[in-house]
DNA sequence: GCCGTTTTCGGCCCGACTGTTTTCAGTCG
């Protein structure tokens, strides 16, 4: 079982219990799986070690269910639960605005035991006639339904972002604000986006609130209230806008900010205190003076801490390393002085190496590594070994014809091969400035395969980076089952590197696996993966990535500059 | 179910908005 997979177990029993009209074990339940699927140790090492008892939010009962899924790979109390929960209760309690108790009153009054009984009973008006509802819930109700049927998936951090930021240049360019910003998970860099928070601190609210849902992209208006207000864009994608007065706009940033589970920390720390947190500032609780509130730095040092980078603000260890001064310096995407991962047209990219070097000099890169397919991936046009020391040449070439003084290393996404082989002889590997090694095949393999798999690419001496190295696709296919931390031991022992690639639906290693990497000694590169000028811009999600890896500059290859990564990656053949 | 410079028992973050209400519960973030 994947920590993934654990964390699933005790947010669906959280569900359940909170289904049940049960108080409080829900919140301990959901802040045990949130606090191991942000574990940098697999969570079966850390049962054999004895040291998931330290994992914070899990005692003595969570710890023996963590037991029992790592031996058996399930959990009879969920089973149990499971039984005991009216089919139809969890999907219908997933549509907006309906929560435990409504839902239960649903199943039980109504007798419906599905989302599509609930509507036909919604659309037949039979909703309005519980006691309790009327109209305008029965509404909500099948708004709710709807909203859920066109929502699909979360939308990926790389379609959210450019989203959100052009809502906010819109809102700028109606009126003059100085003090506007995205938070909640796009603020934090979550790899997926639920929807979007805007704050804007300003002293009419009215005025904000009309512009926001004038915006041409608005479908619907959910909600809205004097400092509150909820949108449906086209696309099924919700945007929320807070207004709050200026002298408050620290609070609320940081308060809208989240994650939900920091802050609840947050507060706990100004309770002990004898202060009150909310979103207009921190107060004293007897005499409700206020002591910050306009700066989000403020806030945090009224509590005692230093500022907290958004990214790390998961309760994942970040307040306990912020009271001991142990808070990383985080990677800066100015740090980062080029990508080394792009395809060409020489297999499936669509440009050409001139074309990508120059855009790589438009953007201020230093260098930019051309990394094309290999020969077994026939579907991509991957190179044979004629052709990668061919384009090494043209590589050359194109370096030599530009005009940003942008370095070009000629490099390889070589195939891992089902047996751990490589997909070109050592001879044209060793012409190369840099290899990638990636899986493309066969990713289904059990564990112990697929970690020998890479062991071996690694161990061959003949790679510099594993790319993408879990395969997983967000949303469309689960990462393989691979023993990082085995895999992670020989990259620390062969002085090779794990790729974070910047593919919005990839980001892969994810942030969890950034941070298993670092506390492993590995040392990370950055790569956009480009099949196309404008994916270079990916080069931001990688990054974000990186620091909720709690990567620093040191930890990533793309920090240095090009004679030094050069000297770095020819190390291999040292 | 977890946790402890106030606690090993008795707490557990805080406020906006809505709808159906005569004063508040449910939901959300």
């Amino acid at each position: 079982m994947r920590n993934e997979d654990v964390a699933a177990v005790f947010y669906e029993i959280a569900d359940i219990l909170e289904l049940q009209g049960i108080a409080f074990k829900p919140q301990a339940y959901r802040r045990a799986a949130s606090a191991i699927e942000q574990l940098d140790v697999e969570i079966a090492s850390a049962v054999a070690s004895g040291t998931h008892r330290e994992i914070p939010g899990v005692g003595e009962a969570i710890a023996k269910k963590i037991e029992e899924l790592v031996r058996t790979g399930s959990l009879d109390y969920l089973e149990r639960l499971r039984a005991e929960t009216p089919p139809g209760l969890l999907e219908i309690m997933s549509v907006p605005d309906i929560g435990p108790k409504t839902a239960m009153i649903l199943v039980h009054d109504l007798g419906v035991s599905s989302l599509g009984e609930l509507k036909e009973a919604a659309l037949a008006g039979k909703v309005k006639k519980l006691k309790g509802f009327g109209e305008r819930t029965e509404e909500r109700i099948l708004s709710g339904i709807k909203t859920l049927e066109s929502k699909g998936r979360r939308a990926f951090l790389g379609e959210a972002l450019p989203v959100a930021r052009a809502y906010v240049e819109y809102l700028m360019g109606r009126i003059r604000l100085d003090l506007i910003d995205v938070c909640g998970s796009l603020r934090r860099g979550k790899e997926t986006i639920g929807d979007m928070d805007i704050l804007v601190g300003w002293d009419n609210a009215p005025a904000v609130t009309d512009a926001f849902t004038q915006y041409e992209r608005v479908d619907e208006v959910i909600v809205s209230g004097a400092t509150k207000t909820s949108v449906r864009l086209a696309g099924g994608f919700q945007a929320d806008l807070r207004i709050v007065e200026r002298s408050s706009y620290g609070a609320a940033l940081q308060y809208f900010t989240g994650s939900k589970e920091h802050n609840v920390l947050i507060r706990k720390m100004g309770i002990e205190k004898g202060l009150k947190v909310n979103e207009y500032g921190v107060f004293e609780r007897d005499s409700n003076r206020k002591l910050a509130g306009d700066t989000e730095d403020g806030v945090y040092e009224a509590l005692g801490l230093p500022w907290i980078p958004p990214e790390l603000r998961e309760d994942a260890g970040e307040i306990d390393a912020a009271l001991r001064g142990a808070l990383p310096t985080l990677l800066e995407p100015s740090d980062v002085k080029g990508d080394l991962h792009v395809h060409s047209e020489w297999s499936d990219g669509a440009d050409s190496i001139d074309d990508i070097v120059s855009a790589a000099a438009a953007k201020g890169h230093k260098f930019v590594a051309i990394t094309d397919h290999t020969q077994s991936l026939s579907i991509a046009n991957g190179l044979s070994p004629e052709k990668v020391l061919a384009q090494i040449e043209a590589v050359r070439k194109a370096e030599e014809r530009s005009e940003g003084g942008v370095r070009a290393f000629a490099g390889s996404e070589v195939d891992i091969l089902a047996d751990g082989s490589l997909d070109l002889p050592p001879s044209v590997l060793r012409e190369l400035d840099v290899v990638i090694a990636s899986v493309h095949s066969r990713l289904k393999m059990e564990p112990k395969e697929m970690t020998a798999r890479l062991v071996a690419a690694i161990e061959s001496g003949e790679i510099d980076i594993v790319g993408h190295p879990t395969g997983r696709i967000i949303g469309r296919r689960d990462p393989a089952s691979i023993d990082l931390e085995k895999v992670f031991e020989s990259a620390r022992e062969n002085g090779v590197m794990m790729e974070i690639n910047a593919f919005p639906d990839r980001l892969d290693l994810r942030d969890a696996h950034c941070r298993m990497a670092k506390d492993n000694g590995v040392m990370m590169t950055i790569g956009t993966d480009a099949h196309s000028l404008r994916h270079l811009d990916y080069l931001e999600f990688g990054i974000i990535t990186a620091r909720r890896g709690w990567l620093e500059k040191s930890d990533v290859l793309n920090t240095l500059d090009p004679a030094k990564v050069e000297k770095k990656l020819r190390g291999r053949r040292a």
